[in-house]
DNA sequence: CTATGTAGGATAGTTCTACTATCATAATTA
DNA sequence: TAATTATGATAGTAGAACTATCCTACATAG
């Protein structure tokens, strides 16, 4: 059975649905190839056209600029994980479990989902790392905001918080835990492989050393006392 | 009596001392102040050479580029953290004070330390939670952090470290926990002022829950077990 | 079979950003 | 007094970040 996985994103965040032509597919797909390549400071419209081979004025019939791509990315990335996390977390009753597997998906790099067909999910988590907090550090954070550009991130932060409320009612901040473990799980790798003398894993740089010190982490914070 | 605090910068990060001429203190005092108001993606040497009274290139005399500038302003506010966190844990023999110290000094809002004379702590307090992981998260890291432009980062994240290895020398993540809260500090505060609901403290925006958090995080973590 | 709409290629132009270069001058220091 | 330094004044360039216009191929609706 070939199963294909569909996200539905905020019609706000292009001007035409990059999803539905050839063009627009192409864009996110090589957008995200060479955001990853240069980085998204040097990443411009010009260079993204000559690559898919049409024009800087192709690129922007599609996208306003190359932050609102960036958030457009940024969003599919997140609903796509908080699809994941919702599915390996079916039908499993133990909430220790779930956060378990939540910390996994998190910290560990995913392979390509071909369910996806134009999307390589293995990049685009690269580029999460270190590119996403670029997508609400900027002095437009409440308009994008109120256009609910943010809500795959909100969403994913409250179905995390969720679990965690199951496992311990009484834990107060079980949403500044969620995007601790969010932020962190990809702090931790950025650091670990670019300055590692900020993180306890210089040693072995293995995702795995990020999901222990997670678990961790949740664990002592939510254990019952 | 009256003491000034003088901290000694990197000089790779400048052209030519900033610290030394009338004109580049203002790049600096003003700087702070343009980058805080209008955001650093808005920012430019031309706005701040207006604002200041000179000319665009008087400004690239100082710095190579606002990157380098912004990278400058960091490093000193993460210096002088430094230097307040040694002060003001000096003495005390508690490592659960000490912590509790940093906590305070890493997530409340200071006041303006009159003993610089022409830098703004308050505002820069501001800055540094909107903008300085941009200092890092470029395809640049890796030069960037030969030249040991993130040392006063990296030396902050050792001090409190080793305060954490002193309250428990048996725990395994002691800079991977430091990291945490330097960053936790920044971006609860962030999400709590302009993405309130991805925290659990969206009702009184006080940054002292933010402190309540962090500390029953990090003492849970870090409890002899 | 024609009219209409849509996707997108081709080209050009504008304003702003991010610099670099040169020259002149005032103040400082040797 | 000569040399150095700081900075002001002015100009110029390459590239970034768009916007606008025109044209054509193709699908589809009537």
């Amino acid at each position: 059975m070939e199963v294909q996985v569909q996200i539905k994103m905020n019609e706000k965040l292009f001007l035409r649905n990059p999803e539905e032509t050839d063009l627009g597919r192409k864009i996110i797909q090589y957008g995200i190839q060479l955001i990853h390549e240069i980085g998204f400071e040097l990443f411009n419209f010009k260079k993204l056209a000559e690559r898919i081979g049409t024009t800087e004025a192709g690129v922007y019939r599609y996208f306003e600029n190359k932050h609102r791509l960036l958030i457009f990315i940024t969003a599919y990335y997140w609903s796509w994980l908080q699809y994941r996390v919702i599915f390996e977390t079916n039908n499993i009753d133990s909430p220790e479990i779930k956060l378990k597997k939540v910390i996994s998906l998190l910290a560990k790099t995913v392979e390509d989902d071909h369910k996806t067909l134009y999307v390589d999910e293995s990049i685009l988590h690269q580029i999460i790392i270190a590119e996403s907090s670029k997508t609400y550090l900027t002095k437009n954070v409440n308009e994008d905001n109120k256009e609910l550009f943010f809500k795959p991130y909100k969403d994913l932060c409250s179905v995390i918080a969720n679990i965690i409320s199951t496992y311990n009612s009484k834990y107060k901040y079980p949403r500044s835990l969620a995007t601790t473990i969010i932020e962190m799980a990809q702090f931790q790798i950025f650091f670990m492989n670019n300055l590692p003398s900020l993180t306890d894993f210089s040693k072995t740089k293995s995702e795995l050393n990020v999901v222990s010190f997670l678990e961790d982490l949740v664990f002592s914070a939510i254990r019952k006392k």
